[in-house]
DNA sequence: CTCCCCATGTAACACGTTACATGATTTG
DNA sequence: CAAATCATGTAACGTGTTACATGGGGAG
């Protein structure tokens, strides 16, 4: 499970409760567990039983107590190795292009229509993609340079992809029309 | 299950077996469902009970007794219906930047060998999707010039795809050398 | 003699999403 | 007064991958 990595990741910054891990989850498509409650608080117990974590019990006057996870040595551990594990390729998974492998059944205008109604669709989340980009920008200065660096391309990696779908389905719109 | 629809546009083009379709899935990236046996002929066995496809069993000497699947007009409705149905977006699992993210942790070296490995997989990659198109376009000629340019542009999408990762990838370790 | 192709299917597991369940406090 | 935030967790379901199971025929 990589998300128990990405977990540990976010614990060498800074010690964290299961809600902080959510938000954290939910705030960029990197961390693709869409701010998942199943996972994370499977995974954080999971992670404590491998003693990767320790975990801190604060009793509160009202509503569940909190638990603050921290990383261990073991844990640094287990991250450093992950890092250093040969990379996955991105799996990109793309319904519309199979939807068009046989649009060939619709008329001139409802293809059209179709790839009008996909260009918004992309067109919105770019404009969201970019926003996060520059609000995570504003935030930044994160612990060393090389890491605002690679935290800033990454935000780009999102933009630039989003753009780049832009492109393909404006492009593909208008020479179809012809 | 998207899969379903797929698999009633390859029937909608000519009569097939589950090991027919079973070939198509995996010769390309938009069909995702990697060849996937379970998944395809569990599709077949519903796609049947609901009336949407016909089966013509073929006894043979040897071996389990073929079937081949064709699309009934139930079926043709049920296609042409999902073809008006609103574009989902791409879903893009990108392991790779989580990996990134954390990748601080590393040495200069350490981080460019990673960048590295990473480049050659996705140039491998790009190499085949190239392949792919090039050998796609020589069977093309399919059932309407509008068909043929739609598959073309799909199977570049897949190159363009690999290219633009390249790209990036290339750009960034570039520049994180520096 | 081994591997690949044909051709069907099942079982187990891993991963992911949505909904359910509870309940106080703060913000609009 | 309603909604969002904080904070924990569980259950059910859907999807996807890998492995298992069988077995003849042909190519190298």
């Amino acid at each position: 499970m990589a998300i128990k990595f990405v977990i540990l990741g976010f614990l060498e910054a800074e010690s964290l409760t299961g809600y902080d891990l959510k938000k954290r989850f939910a705030a960029s498509e990197t961390f693709h567990w869409s701010g998942n409650n199943n996972q994370i608080y499977t995974a954080l117990v999971q992670l404590y039983n491998e003693g990767l974590v320790n975990k801190e019990v604060q009793d509160q006057e009202s509503g569940p107590s909190r638990k603050v996870y921290s990383i261990t040595p073991e844990g640094q551990t287990v991250l450093r190795h992950w890092l250093l594990t040969p990379p996955e390729l991105p799996q990109l998974r793309h319904p519309f292009l199979a939807q068009l492998a046989w649009a060939d059944g619709l008329t001139a205008v409802e293809l059209d229509n179709l790839l009008s109604q996909y260009e918004n669709e992309v067109y919105v989340k770019l404009r969201m993609a970019q926003e996060q980009a520059e609000r995570d920008a504003q935030q930044l200065p994160r612990r060393t340079p090389r890491e605002a660096f690679l935290w800033r391309q990454i935000g780009n990696y999102w933009v630039a992809f989003y753009q780049h779908e832009l492109d393909w389905v404006r492009r593909l719109r208008a020479e179809v029309i012809e």
